[in-house]
DNA sequence: AACTTTAATCGTATTATTGCGATATATCAA
DNA sequence: TTGATATATCGCAATAATACGATTAAAGTT
């Protein structure tokens, strides 16, 4: 049918997903790196940075609000994006969790 | 016009973004917990584990294999699959690089 | 008031992803 | 040889994701 069956899986499973989700896409990555690096919020700057249209950086900076990774405060016209560190930090354990309980393999 | 435009980023940005796309559905967040707990190879336990036809678990393992993430071994009529080591390390230097290089937020 | 800047959203086109049944193929067991 | 098991692949359908231009709306600026 095309949809993912997320009830099927753990809520775990789901928010590990989600937040790979997150990096699953190489534009939310710049934006990510981009936003780590300024530390301080940005706004708009990532229009003059990235090799995208104003439109679709917004999609990714909605789609990354959606999943909690990011926030945004108004200022004025602007809108000041930064990451949301209380996300971040359980996106940081449930990932690295999995990363790092590799034991061995065949 | 609804590629992602891969060429447009770095090579490390497409491959975070790649390897985070193998834990961006919680079938396949599944499928690795799986191989990961198993830590021997497995082959279509998978089938009778997930809530998914035997069609699409084999697409999402192909997905798998194609990231890079695991190699499968040919062992009569099964395939056993198991976590490629060296890629794991990989991925897990890069999404480690990048959800621990945060120094504080707005 | 007129203009600029910023950003969200709408509409649309295109491609990707997810999923399943059916089918094909290969190996092993009886 | 016949049958069972294991997998991959094909064909199809439906939804999701990516991208852009155009438009809208809000907040400053002149």
């Amino acid at each position: 049918m095309g949809v993912t069956k997320s009830d099927n899986f753990s809520i775990e499973q789901n928010q590990i997903a989600e937040f790979a989700k997150a990096f699953a896409h190489p534009a939310r990555v710049a934006i990510i790196q981009h936003l780590l690096e300024t530390q301080t919020c940005i706004c708009n700057d990532l229009v003059k940075v990235l090799p995208l249209s104003q439109s679709t950086i917004s999609q990714h900076l909605n789609e990354l609000k959606r999943i909690g990774l990011i926030k945004g405060a108004i200022d004025g016209p602007k809108v000041c994006y930064c990451i949301d560190l209380d996300v971040w930090e359980r996106a940081k354990g449930l990932l690295r969790n999995i990363l790092e309980s590799i034991k061995g393999c065949c």
